[in-house]
DNA sequence: AATAGTGACAACCGCTGCATA
DNA sequence: ATATGCAGCGGTTGTCACTAT
């Protein structure tokens, strides 16, 4: 009964991933698209479980992930969103396709918390962030806020129900209950992540450390066993170029239809999803840990003014709102 | 120049819900 | 109906880079 074991403890590799190993992953992707975590190991000799080669996929290699600096709209998003659905990255990263739930996560453990227990102890009346923690929000209004959020949310699901999702968003499906980045299996989607494997492979060169020299050439004879990528073009040898022509000629390079990397706008957040019917819970629980929504709001109307598509969710007044539901 | 402290982020761990045998 | 495994999620840790002392 049951299934075999999804991967032995016994000789598998943990730590970093090497270019090689991100290659071969990749590679595999492209010609079986995700899913199925369980086979890649075993199909690809890769020495990593079938939970890190997912991970490694998800967080790193997908195709249409934008890292670096989040911009300001974006902060402004996770900001309203985690308020509104408090720590779950999954269902927040939904809304911002470029971004890995990971990511978010680290984000506003590294930045936004930081940034919102200071606004929030008012510590600083006008820092350099532009925010201002000046006026002293009453705890009232502070729940009353909060209700604001939950009845947008919920009002957001009616409508999203009343709707037709698929005519409003063609392209970008918001949290289904599975990975918003597993979508079923189209050719063209699985393009390479050129720019990840280029810059990991620029800073593999630059730093060329120990651990990966050793594992090179091991690597690069093993995977040579299983895929055609990694023949004769170790970079260590003939550098990164040389590397990505094999990269890129192995793997055509068909933006996924552009839209993945187009950001979302809040506008689309109101066709909010059956997760809504979970937050109300978690909104309580997450109090403690949550910043009072009028500073917040504040702040995110200074930016709705500018970015026009902000208003529809943020503007949600209370005037709308009899408070309760 | 050396060391300690801190920040950033990739990766791992453990739990949960669902699917499957 | 039940046991088991898989996939996904959120929390946490480990490691590297940068900065301050």
């Amino acid at each position: 009964m049951g299934r075999p074991p999804c991967c032995d403890k016994v000789g598998v590799k943990k730590g970093p991933w090497t270019p090689e190993e991100d290659i071969i992953l990749v590679s595999y992707i492209q010609e079986h698209g995700p899913g199925n975590w369980r086979s890649v190991p075993t199909n690809t000799g890769l020495l990593r479980c079938s939970k890190s080669c997912r991970l490694r996929w998800t967080n790193y290699l997908r195709p249409g992930i934008k890292r670096g600096n989040f911009t300001d709209h974006e902060e402004k998003m996770i900001i309203h969103l985690q308020a509104l659905l408090g720590n779950r990255w999954a269902a927040i990263a939904s809304y911002l396709p470029q971004r890995t739930d990971n990511d978010i996560k680290n984000y506003w453990n590294t930045h936004l918390k930081k940034k919102l227990k200071k606004l929030h102890t008012g510590l600083d009346d006008h820092n350099q962030d532009g925010f201002s923690a000046s006026q002293p929000i009453s705890k009232g209004r502070w729940e009353k806020r909060l209700q604001t959020d939950i009845h947008m949310a919920k009002r957001a699901l009616c409508e999203a129900l009343s709707l037709d999702k698929t005519s409003q968003l063609p392209e970008f499906k918001p949290f289904d209950g599975h990975h918003p980045y597993v979508r079923p299996y189209q050719a063209s989607i699985y393009a390479s992540n050129a720019e990840n494997i280029a810059r990991l492979l620029e800073n593999w060169n630059k730093s060329s450390p120990k651990s990966v020299q050793t594992n090179n050439s091991e690597n690069t004879q093993n995977s040579s066993n299983n895929l055609v990528i990694a023949n004769g073009s170790s970079p260590s040898t003939e550098g990164t170029a040389t590397t990505l022509d094999a990269f890129d000629s192995l793997l055509t390079y068909n933006s996924p239809t552009s839209d993945v990397s187009q950001s979302v706008s809040v506008d689309e957040t109101a066709n909010l999803t059956p997760e809504m019917n979970l937050f109300q819970d978690k909104s309580k629980a997450d109090l403690e840990t949550q910043v009072p929504l009028t500073l917040l709001e504040k702040w995110l109307f200074e930016d709705g003014t500018t970015q026009g598509q902000d208003v529809d969710l943020i503007n949600m007044s209370l005037e709308d709102n009899p408070g309760s539901f």
